[in-house]
DNA sequence: TGCTGGCACTCCTGCCTCGTGACTGCTAAG
DNA sequence: CTTAGCAGTCACGAGGCAGGAGTGCCAGCA
């Protein structure tokens, strides 16, 4: 049994530059590194010897890991924890992402779909690993006009805008239906809950506003439920995913087994959604390592979250999902340019 | 050079019992067939020798080949064929599957986008392989309404109500819009266009009703390109997809180079609609086979499409994508099946 | 003429062995 | 504290070998 990992013993400079570099050549080779490599490829100043000591007594503090007893060393989930706190260098967006981003969200659509799907495309190209984006959920949007539409004398249609331009429609039948009444309705509706956030608009009002309007009680009942539903605040936000073509490029992920219940993963909605619903919450960039996910079934992934904005709040995430092995700075820097652009495209898209 | 296969000699009963038993046992067991295999699992009343011999003329007749000498035998995509068109029987839905589609289609909602992309997780689920739908493209869709929002003084929103349910929106930019306007004008528009078919209703007719609804000419302009474009008759439909994570069941899939190439396919709507895109203008199923498909990535599998119904008219498909080595009979039976369901139920929601 | 048993031949497959190379940890000396 | 040297460990790939599945062909029989 290993000791229990001590919390963060202070690393001097040449055991962080040391983690750091296994870091950075692990990332790039997916070789475990040797204390060879490290002398001959970076200029350490002191022999192999040497760096073979500090790689134990990193390996003892919890930061490395041997695969096998003589192979050379790879980060732990703690060892990449701590690169990604304290040693990794902020890296600069290049210049043809941050182009491509650029003229990805210039000639985007206003659609809101359209633009999460392009979203997803675009980080899943220029990362090179699994993207996925977790959609604005309704009850994150304000109210902005609903128009209930006469369609025949039995149906009709309840159609709400919100601020990120969402059409939802309910449709619903009943009979008798006279369009001066949906009119009046639809007005009464808007002049109350104009510029409201779906969240604080509650059922048992909505149903107030439709009863003082003077309908057939049976009618008022069914306009009531097209339109919560229509509304449908509490629905799971989508979620899209691009990429998972890029995992078979990795070599941790030629073994079928771990493939599959990564695509398995992959293609359920709701387990994605879980696995950044927290990061939600925080301000900035969330970055999960391994075990950090909470799911046995891809502690040998991690994910990068930066959640976006729409107004003053944040409504959705950007991820993406690849190995542990992972060029994280790159990958921060792809995901906040991404999300910042499309923060920007969302406040323009406002219908106000 | 192996001669070229001849046009379908007549094969005699047993050559076309041996072929379709060779065929069902390779696509169950998934191992090449041997001449004992055959004589031992099926009642066949000749000897292994017998086989053998009318096995090497089925070779020469280009219906099955060797992977190797010292192999048993494989079915050719003209072997396929000839089984798919000939001497395949047709098998009915398992009850179970047959339950799990009544029930799906039974509380799918009334919203388009759901219920292709339900339908599609359905199929993929039930195939236990790659299952895509083709959504209906716009211009096969009726037009049922418009509508002219009023958001403010510069803004406002074209809503497009089809047959399908589907809502169109477009927002559009302009000073001094005034809410009667825009109600006179969806009123007009709603009258001359309702009931007619999207591909007909072309811009140069819209652009007349705008006209003579005597607005000023920039605004009429503003809202012909809104409208034409919340019309979107020619964008190209929509493909969901779902169960990639299938193939990796599949031991001809285990090879990594080979997995890559499908699954870049399955994340390209384009090339996955191109596939399907003649099968749509077929009365019944399609099956194309290897080769057939046209795409030299793709050479290893096998597609079964089946169109659906909107009133009179074939408006997308559902296809089931595999190996060559797929359960033809019962995938035929599950996407007809379901599309029967699909057809059902499009019917049921249209806005009469 | 068609079917069958027998037989030699081919070739894949799994298994085992063994050499190689890449590491390590340890020790003793600088 | 650092270093050179060295013995020890272990994964990995190549090569060889036996086993087995399946074929084609041939000669004999109904």
């Amino acid at each position: 049994m290993p000791d229990p990992v001590p919390l963060r013993p202070e690393l001097d400079k040449r055991k962080a530059f040391i983690l750091a570099t296994v870091v950075y050549e692990y990332v790039a080779t997916a070789e475990p590194v040797g204390s060879n490599t490290l002398t001959q490829k970076y200029n350490l100043g002191v022999s192999s010897a040497t760096i073979r000591n500090e790689m134990a007594e990193l390996e003892a503090g919890g930061y490395l890991v041997q695969p096998h007893t003589s192979a050379g060393r790879i980060p732990s989930d703690a060892g990449y924890r701590t690169y990604v706190d304290q040693l990794m260098r902020p890296e600069p967006l290049q210049n043809d992402e941050q182009r491509r981003i650029h003229d990805e969200f210039r000639e985007a659509s206003r659609e809101l779909d359209d633009v999460i799907e392009h979203t997803t495309r675009l980080l899943g190209q220029l990362s090179r690993n699994v993207a996925f984006v977790v959609a604005p959920a309704r009850n994150s949007q304000t109210f902005r006009h609903v128009q209930l539409i006469w369609l025949s004398e039995r149906t009709g249609l309840a159609i709400v805008v919100t601020s990120l331009g969402v059409v939802a429609q309910h449709p619903f039948d009943h009979p008798g239906l006279v369009a001066d009444d949906l009119t009046r309705l639809s007005n009464r509706l808007n002049m109350t809950l104009a510029g409201r956030s779906l969240r604080e608009i509650g059922a048992h009002e909505t149903a107030a506003i439709v009863r003082d309007a003077g309908l057939v009680d049976e009618l008022a009942h069914v306009l009531v439920r097209a339109f919560a539903d229509a509304m449908r605040a509490d629905a799971p936000p989508a979620v899209a995913s691009s990429g998972a073509q890029h995992l078979l490029d990795q070599p941790e992920f030629q073994d079928l087994r771990k493939l599959r219940s990564i695509l398995r993963i992959i293609e359920e909605q709701k387990v994605l959604y879980d696995l950044v619903a927290d990061s939600m919450a925080t301000e900035g960039p969330t970055i999960k390592i391994g075990h950090e996910l909470g799911s046995d079934e891809i502690t040998e992934c991690s994910i990068v979250t930066v959640p976006y904005r729409f107004g003053d709040e944040t409504v959705g995430v950007l991820a993406i999902l690849g190995p542990r092995r992972m060029p994280y700075a790159r990958l921060l820097a792809l995901a906040t340019g991404t999300a910042n652009s499309l923060n920007r495209h969302l406040a323009n898209t406002d219908i106000r």
